[in-house]
DNA sequence: GTGAAAGCGCTAACAA
DNA sequence: TTGTTAGCGCTTTCAC
């Protein structure tokens, strides 16, 4: 494998007997330049296999034609939908997506931004954690759109989180439980304060006592760690941050012997791929995360001046499974 | 959100009072100048808040730092662990890694790697479908490693299928049973072709048929769809090629009222995120994935001339659950 | 130890 | 319509 030197726009402008600059729009200009010589060098360019170098066109230009994506957990299957729709946006867009994963760690992720922001286009931030300010930050270097996430001035994609969370205890409510536990993720993410606070603004209002158990980590062994305590609280119904904690409490719960939903009921968040063939099956609440994956791409093409909404609110659904049932006489 | 121009090498050295290359010394070879100048220059350079830019640093070097990574199904979490092996290693080598999905579509596996070639410093393939040729073609722009796929020449790290294989034919064995319908994969798939062999050779040996059914895709969908065709073969075994369409047939059993593994077992590939939460929890063959991921970024850093294997087999180990069990008496 | 200058491969003014 | 040329921001010889 000897990696031969490249064909480079000199080599073609030689071979075909005109210049750089020609050989340039022939190929990227095409209506600037004369059809005869246009297919001339365009022949000349396959014959010799010729394939430009991106970082040298990146260089006058400014771009590499490259999005970064930052997510906290890749191996999180509620990203998987998001990174797909965004994937194929920038694709078609004629831009390659950059993952990047930040454990959840706002250092991580200010190295991702700051390693990447020369590279990349703009940002795409799935559920940062890092503080306003650093955000901020970002985005004078870059354009920038958030997941899951919203800061003045600057554009986001959200799922309907006080819609979701109002539905969940509506239903709750309708099956006769009167107290939940709601296993928490992690402090610093906004979508943590979002669903607890829309939960337990809803459960007042329809007369449900919530217990906050936590923060866990938004995983399945965070789930698994939290559910004992939601037991302790007499709980008739556990509701977690996400589908992960969810599916974790409810592997606990089936080791601990304790029948869901008979003895108690679960929801999580996101309808993640596991929750419809988990045991059993998870209550929880689905958003539209591709469409979500491809908003974010657009807005972030758009441009700062084009008329863009600044906040996107997506619906969400809430899809009733068997870890939900009517509440047990006691 | 104005993106103000960033500070350049010049705009350092003017403030610094020094030569461009100085600073650029001062900043990536720091033995290479004075100690006074450099913590001078550096003191300016931080002060400016300097970042350089990758791109200006990769054209004159030919490196960008970055890796690309092609997997088929980036929300097939077999290859989660993959990747995050892959980007741990790279990033402790100073390097991004660059996903690619290419939907297990040659087509896309080419445009990817063509447009990637002159970003990115290698290629990480993980389970390629294309033709030999093309992946030869790919080695010859960039250093190339292949995971799951052997070929002349090509680096690869590959799981050991064979003896996957051997174990869960002796497993079932074991167990009674004496007819296995094998699921089968994408016929253009290496590991398929591994899996299936291996597992008929070893049928062979300890007199147990083998009746393949397929090709399906790689998803729970694909074994959803297979599942049927299999217990109409009145096999007492379902062997899948891989975890996702194990645990689609799983489903479609259950919905069949079909009892696993009371009238029949069912074994994957793969152990992924899901598996042990699945109904029945899947009986599988694990792989070291995340330490698969690492080797292969350390066979593609390891330059060309360097003493390394040309081929990496890693061991797999069967993982007993609770879909596979003694075989009926009929 | 430091500076001047020649690229890296391409784009885009500007001239012709 | 085409060619000439000046960068893009950095690295790296080669002199001094």
């Amino acid at each position: 494998m000897d990696h031969t030197r490249a064909v480079t726009l000199h080599d073609v402008a030689r071979e075909a007997g005109v210049a750089v600059s020609t050989v340039s729009r022939a190929l990227s200009n095409p209506d600037r330049v004369n059809a005869r010589t246009r297919e001339h060098v365009r022949a000349v360019a396959q014959r010799l296999d010729y394939r430009p170098n991106r970082i040298a066109q990146a260089l006058p230009t400014g771009s590499m034609q490259m999005l970064g994506m930052l997510v906290p957990d890749i191996t999180n299957p509620h990203h998987f939908g998001l990174i797909r729709g965004a994937e194929a946006q920038a694709r078609a867009a004629g831009y390659t997506l950059v993952l990047g994963d930040t454990q959840g760690l706002p250092g991580l992720e200010a190295g991702h931004t700051q390693r990447l922001a020369s590279t990349v286009d703009g940002f795409l931030l799935v559920s940062p954690r890092g503080e306003d300010d650093s955000l901020h930050a970002v985005g004078t270097r870059r354009p920038v759109v958030l997941y899951n996430r919203e800061l003045d001035g600057v554009r986001s994609v959200v799922t309907d989180a006080a819609d979701a969370a109002g539905q969940v205890v509506d239903h709750l409510h309708a099956l006769g439980h009167r107290s939940i536990a709601y296993l928490a993720g992690p402090a610093d993410s906004w979508t943590e304060h979002q669903r607890h606070g829309a939960l337990a603004r809803r459960a007042a209002d329809v007369g449900i006592a919530v217990r906050r158990i936590g923060p866990h980590s938004p995983t399945m062994d965070g789930g698994t760690a939290g559910v004992d305590a939601a037991l302790a609280t007499r709980a008739t119904a556990v509701v977690a941050f996400n589908d992960l904690m969810a599916i974790g409490a409810l592997r606990r719960l089936e080791r601990r012997g304790v029948d869901v939903p008979g003895e108690v009921s679960v929801v999580g968040f996101d309808d993640i791929y596991g929750a419809d063939f988990c045991h059993p099956p998870l209550t929880t609440v689905a958003a539209p995360v591709e469409e979500a994956g491809r908003r974010l791409v657009d807005a972030l093409l758009a441009g700062p001046d084009a008329p863009f909404a600044e906040r996107t609110v997506l619906p969400t659904t809430l899809l009733v499974r068997d870890s939900t049932g009517p509440v047990a006489f006691g």
